[in-house]
DNA sequence: TTCGTCCTGGTA
DNA sequence: TACCAGGACGAA
């Protein structure tokens, strides 16, 4: 499931590959994944537009078009956005079509159908992301607005983290991953939180998704970058889906609970 | 704040 | 053959 990793990979790969290009032709296979417009509409919008920069923003991908308008991308669970050349083997799941100049295309795949694209004015992207929570590797972030975000709820820190419009980017593999560095048990509450405990927490999410762009995502089945390469972070993770081994830290047996109704993989011995 | 919903391939 | 995985959103 691409979480910021993933979707910073993707960006990353896709930016030198894509921008400056112009949009020659949309085909869409299935209409579901176009949010707020018609696949007619869609594609009149996007065709003879260049795409100007890609960003991210949280979990989306955001191709800037000349003009103004924003390609709005969310990969949800299963989502792949791959750049082929035209004459490559057609990818099962494909949904929507980007021809790109240059005898390439944009390939969004979804075996789920959750992801979306999107095309946006400017203003609209402006509400559209306006709810999203502060960008947890922004130079900014800090101890303090980490504490603003999270410090006054009373969930388990586990679904606060995964509440994009509290922190954006945060997924369900780098919540476990960033609790596990903290030495934090997922039930704990912000207000029982002492201040060391607040900088574990800050440097636990930093360093848990820094690692996962390191390694170029995780991949357990779906993930795959701009190119359609896997990831390799899976093979660094401490906790998430490695129910009955052993902690990396302190040899006890990682458990699994549910939490949020979202599978929850900690160890029970040194995450208090 | 929690839960159901959307989805379908993979697994028990 | 039934169930599980989970990001985000709307409803309760």
């Amino acid at each position: 499931m691409p979480e910021l990793p993933e979707v910073e990979t993707i960006v990353c790969e896709l930016c030198p590959l894509t921008v400056g290009r112009g949009i020659t032709d949309i085909e869409v296979l299935w209409p579901g994944s176009i949010a707020g417009a018609t696949p007619e509409e869609f594609a009149a919008r996007l065709v003879g537009r260049t795409i100007d920069g890609l960003t991210r923003r949280a979990k989306f991908l955001l191709f800037h078009l000349t003009g103004g308008d924003v390609l709005l991308v969310h990969l949800r669970m299963t989502g792949r956005l791959v750049l082929r050349s035209r004459g490559a083997a057609e990818e099962r799941f494909a949904k929507v079509i980007i021809g790109l100049e240059g005898d390439e295309e944009l390939r969004f795949t979804d075996i789920r159908k959750f992801g979306r694209l999107q095309l946006a004015t400017a203003e609209e992207v402006v509400d559209l992301l306006g709810s999203l929570g502060p960008e947890p590797l922004a130079e900014e972030f800090g101890v303090a607005e980490l504490k603003r975000a999270l410090g006054k709820r009373k969930a388990p820190l586990k679904s606060l983290l995964l509440n994009q419009t509290l922190l954006a980017g945060v997924g369900n593999i780098y919540a476990d991953e960033a609790l596990f560095l903290a030495g934090l048990n997922p039930q704990r509450r912000p207000r029982s939180l002492s201040e060391v405990e607040w900088q574990g927490l800050h440097a636990g999410i930093r360093r848990a998704l820094q690692a996962g762009i390191e390694d170029r995502g995780t991949t357990f089945s779906d993930f795959r970058d701009g190119r359609g390469r896997p990831g390799n972070h899976q093979d660094s993770l401490s906790v998430y889906r490695r129910t009955g081994q052993a902690c990396p830290r302190c040899g006890g047996t990682i458990a699994r609970t549910v939490i949020s109704g979202r599978g929850t993989h900690f160890c029970p011995s040194c995450q208090v």
